[in-house]
DNA sequence: CCAGCCATGTAAATCGTTACATGATTGC
DNA sequence: GCAATCATGTAACGATTTACATGGCTGG
């Protein structure tokens, strides 16, 4: 259900093409909540079978020609259906804690090495949000306010890297 | 594949009934990585028919039969072949953060009310890790030792929980 | 008597990932 | 020339969730 008031809840802010959608799913809901290209399509198909969104075809030169959804009045109505239920609790899954758990057969050196490896990348993912949040909170008054709720998920997810990178460090000490 | 380095790494540690698998799992690897029963004695199944694991049928009286499995020497090799390949990315999966996204069609006090519901199972679930980690605490230090691993994955949890805790205050403050 | 724990499973449905597939255009 | 971006999809597989199914024992 989440992908479904992820997809409506994107075109409700804005139509686009599914490949226009999956950008800035990527760059917004993508940090707690994943989808692939086909998945999308799908779902969007779905959605047009329902009568939740509208489809136009448009011919573009020098660029594939694309299709542009747009929410409709039933989709509008079946978005706030869906955000009047109760959100279901988060969802971790990290591979990495599932090694550490069992990893009292693996050196201090391999649990190391993999706990580096990591720190890098949620040091990028990070610099990524902090930089994102950057550029939201030059935005003039007018845009920013369109983007109010996606940058108070963003803070969360910065929080998070904090935390994760902060337990890096507290855990790779006592190795 | 998580799963069955879960698994493995579970039994690595001790044998046991697939139902007491679960009520492990769930009180260690549940933090960043879920199951159901019927997904676990699957998976038991599949280790079984690998050779992975052995299972004994073990009667009991004033309680049903349970089949205690163990893992073999083949098991531990599989389990140090999964543990030597690098870990993917966590992923987060939270519905709540989704709806916020969502939300500018929500009233503020919709959202406060949603975060409040949040706030308090996040209070709930960091009190469980606190308690949890101060009887690791207070354990005998030869056995205190066999749950070092799994105590270095409760301080990520706790750090989460502190983290989406310390969030839910800021974000409440701004509606 | 009813709820909850112990203990195991099958089946169906949904969701998510990976692989396969195409093809023009732009920038290095 | 090669990689990346734009743009869309199908198919197979694997993972996960939800529903159905059973049945004795224990404690209030």
């Amino acid at each position: 259900m989440s992908l479904k008031m992820a997809v409506l809840g994107l075109l409700d802010v804005e139509p686009g093409s599914g490949y226009a959608l999956l950008q800035r799913f990527r760059n917004s809901l993508g940090f707690f909540w994943q989808t692939t290209h086909q998945q999308l399509y799908k779902e969007l198909h779905a959605l047009h079978a329902e009568g939740l969104v509208e489809c136009e075809e448009v011919a573009q030169d020098s660029k594939p020609d694309k299709k542009v959804y747009t929410i409709t009045a039933r989709g509008g109505e079946e978005l706030d259906r869906l955000l009047a239920g109760a959100a279901g609790p988060a969802k971790i899954r990290d591979p990495l804690l599932v090694k550490l758990f069992a990893g009292q057969r693996l050196t201090p050196e391999q649990l190391r090495a993999e706990l580096e490896t990591h720190q890098k990348e949620h040091e990028q993912t990070l610099a990524t949000y902090r930089l994102l949040q950057q550029s939201l909170a030059v935005l003039p008054p007018k845009r920013r306010a369109r983007y109010r709720h996606p940058e108070l998920t963003l803070r969360l997810g910065i929080r998070f890297e904090e935390a994760w990178l902060a337990w890096c460090e507290e855990v790779k000490a006592e190795l």
